[in-house]
DNA sequence: CGCGAAATTGAAAACGATTTTCAGAAAAAT
DNA sequence: ATTTTTCTGAAAATCGTTTTCAATTTCGCG
């Protein structure tokens, strides 16, 4: 399904509304499929549209990740980064602590590990989080 | 090498002076051998040692962390945890999201998968970290 | 349509964790 | 012992995030 109309339809099901401040954010969160922090988002939206506010960006954004449409992540930077979610695979990260580049990757073996791992403790998994940290190529071959 | 002889080594190399706070805190870390936050710390010490300040807790486990004696780790609740580290082998978590329980485990083939990941896509890695999220075994039975 | 209840907005203030400041105290060097 | 340097603790500053509140907008209903 497509996302805005997703989402309008979470807004619909909590009684919420459908504004002009949201399909703005929504469409600009789309459009540029990278991992926004509010900031970061905030300050791309204000060059075409300075009248929306941050605390709109920050609660909106909050709402994308409650319907599925973004799922938040924390990369150790201090602060929360969106990422939009179309639907496909769930996925880890690599990140460059030189360039602040972000790949992602998918590895079924490493999931399947997990399982194993949680079942051999008796939990039951919700959701995980994996990332690596180091140098992408390019940094690398910079290197000091 | 024993803990308390690594850490006096790092201050003296650094020109940093040993002080008996910093004697204190360090032996109360290793003791209770668990993922404290800055906070949680501070409330211990002070049963005991009412007169050492939240800012001291604070600096002296950001050195414990430079110095390789406790890693710093973020469970996503909002403040920085740190553990002890023996010098054991890296380990990752089970982080139960009902009653904060938090396990450790090491898994080497989970650890080879990610190399492979890493090269795959050039990256040299200098650290990661995987979390799971989910219920342990008694609050998954007393699940409501 | 247009009214009215209910939700939203943006600016500013509040918040919580972390970090810094600063004057006095303590540790190492001389 | 004296000097120099670092450390401490309390309080203030900072940073990202969240809430407050009055004014505005949305949307269901007549």
């Amino acid at each position: 399904m497509d996302q805005v109309q997703l989402f309008n339809d979470y807004l619909r099901c909590k009684g919420l509304k459908t504004t002009s401040q949201r399909l703005i954010i929504l469409e600009t969160f789309l459009d540029s499929d990278c991992h926004f922090s509010t900031e970061e988002l905030y300050l791309k939206l204000r060059t075409e549209y300075p009248k929306i506010g941050y605390a709109t960006v920050h609660r909106t954004l909050k709402l994308f990740a409650e319907c599925g449409i973004a799922a938040e992540r924390n990369f150790g930077d201090g602060q929360a980064r969106y990422e939009p979610i179309h639907g496909e695979e769930h996925h880890d990260h690599l990140v460059c602590t030189e360039c602040g580049l972000i790949l992602e990757f998918e590895e079924p073996q490493i999931e399947k590990l997990q399982e194993s791992v949680a079942a051999a403790h008796n939990f039951t998994i919700d959701n995980h989080r994996l990332e690596l940290y180091g140098l992408c190529a390019s940094c690398a071959a910079t290197a000091n």
